[in-house]
RNA sequence: UCUAUCAGCCAGGCCAUCGUUCUCCUACAGGAGGAAGGAAAGUCCGGACAGCAAAGGGCAACACACCGGUUAACGGCCGGUCCCGGUGAUACGGGGAGAUAGUGCCACAGAAAAUAACCGUCCCGCUGUUGAUGUUAUUGUUUUUGUUUACAAAAACAGCGGGAUAAGGGUGAAAACGUGAGGUAAAUGCUCACGAUUAUUAGGGGUAACCUUAAUAGUGGGUAUACCUUGUGUGCUGUAAUGCCAUGUACACCAACGCCUGAGAGCGGCCCGUUCGAUGUGCCGGGUUAAACCGGCGCAGCGUUGGAGGGUAGGCAGCAAGAUCAUAACAGUAAUGUUAUGGCCAGAUAAAUGAUGGCCACCCCGAAUUUCGGGGCCACAGAAUCCGGCUUAUGGCUGAUAGAUUUU
RNA sequence: GGCUGCGUAGCUCAAUUGAAUAGAGCAUUUGACUACGGAUCAAAAGGUUUUAGGUUUGAAUCCUAACGCGGUCA
């Protein structure tokens, strides 16, 4: 049986902590695909000298999402998206997981921008492109 | 069938795949089990629990207000009662301390908005004018008649003073019980009849609010959702409360004791009373993940002894067995309570319950009436310490009553 | 999670010790002035006082509930 990837998105895969996410906030770079916001920051240090990141044992990439109360009054609303999301990570963050470990580790925030509830299709695409995005900027750091 | 009002119930079920979170087991591969609501919402009330050294007294402030019951408690709920609206109907809806404790307010209009004032009406007295009529005296003339003067004076008018009035006075939301009769100087519940209404007393019914009968005394405008008075209740702040752990750093850190003085501070509104009382405190800049900390300026008593103290980022507790849930019986009109049996039912912290598919049930449409095909399977909406209510949002179903329409 | 304040013309604000017609400035429209425009002058229109109940003879104002928008504590 061909490794079957195990498409999981645990507590260790995500954004937790409130400092982290200042940080990310404060330093962090930010690209735009319509409706998504997506802010991201590469940490420098090599994977060996701190614990070791070994795609298996331990993720390198954290994520986290989140809806403004500005645009959605409702709590159903906002957590509706940002389930959507999130399963959309779920189901394709595995195209990052091998070119990022190599390189150092990733953190990304998810921010909605737009103002109507979105269908899953259309979160999962712009999802496949972000994703696509990051690949391609990793591709010219190392070049 | 539709509409209106009221009351009650439900918020689909099962299976599979991939994921999330918590708990348990484990051979660390994984496996098993639990996982949103009737409103989880608004934060409008009431509690539990915690802190404020202790939580004492008074005042203030706030809330409530027919009666009884219910409850841990409530402003909630249940039952009753009176008033108003409303109906075929005690179906239904709304309201309820005190205006006779006091103060305030009632625009415009109106004589007047609560004192009964003003106009007007009536009575008495005084003064003045006119003066029917009467009496007496004087003067002139011989007398009579007549004239003039003085006095008295019915009555009328005017003025002043005193008193009686609330019947009348175009208004207004509201005008000092209403209608009729008698009575009076003129009038008035002044008296009488009928009616309305308030209070007290007595009899009857009811735990009570209240109902009812009789007697007596009244008829004092409205507004307390103006201030207020009376009664009852509440200390204040809130789980981001609060307690504990531990990294690293700096030291005018902390604790105890003593002396002069009593600045000041606390008891989260104020006072009394009481307690604390000095290496402190205010501002600005730097520093830290954060706090400790450093420097400057201002105000300000010190000393001795001891060893840990303060504080935040993070973690743990608080934090999931309870005014608990389900079923049954009993008590009660009911809210609710008691007993028995069984169950354990979310616990996250940038914050878990999602995605996809199938079947059944239900609803709609078409064929057709056994059944088949297609579509829908929703609305309002997501726990954050936990409970009891209230309010608001919202889909469907059922029942009761009334009305309308159609068919028989 | 708690506390607290506000809602008036298209905009910014008055009127908040109840009194009948809700006022001012800017903006808008019309007219005058000008060759034209601006400025200026004159006039007009524009309000269910956020919504729904209640108290009152009478509510923007008082009371209750809802909706919306801020501020603040940690």
């Amino acid at each position: 049986m061909e490794q079957q990837i195990r498409y999981t998105l645990g507590k260790e895969e995500r954004l937790k902590s409130r400092k982290a996410i200042e940080q990310l906030f404060k330093e962090g770079k930010s690209l735009s695909v319509f409706p998504l916001r997506v802010i991201y920051i590469f940490s420098k240090e090599p994977p060996s000298l701190t614990e070791p990141c070994v795609p298996v044992n331990k993720p390198c990439i954290k994520a986290g999402f989140t809806a403004s109360s500005r645009n959605f009054k409702k709590a159903v609303d906002r957590n509706r998206i940002k389930r959507l999301m999130r399963e959309a990570w779920r189901l394709q963050k595995h195209a990052l997981q091998l070119p990022v470990s190599q390189h150092g580790e990733l953190a990304v925030f998810f921010v909605y921008v737009g103002k109507e509830l979105p269908e899953y299709e259309l979160i999962f695409e712009k999802t496949a492109l972000t994703i696509k995005r990051f690949i391609k900027l990793i591709n010219e750091n190392k070049g």
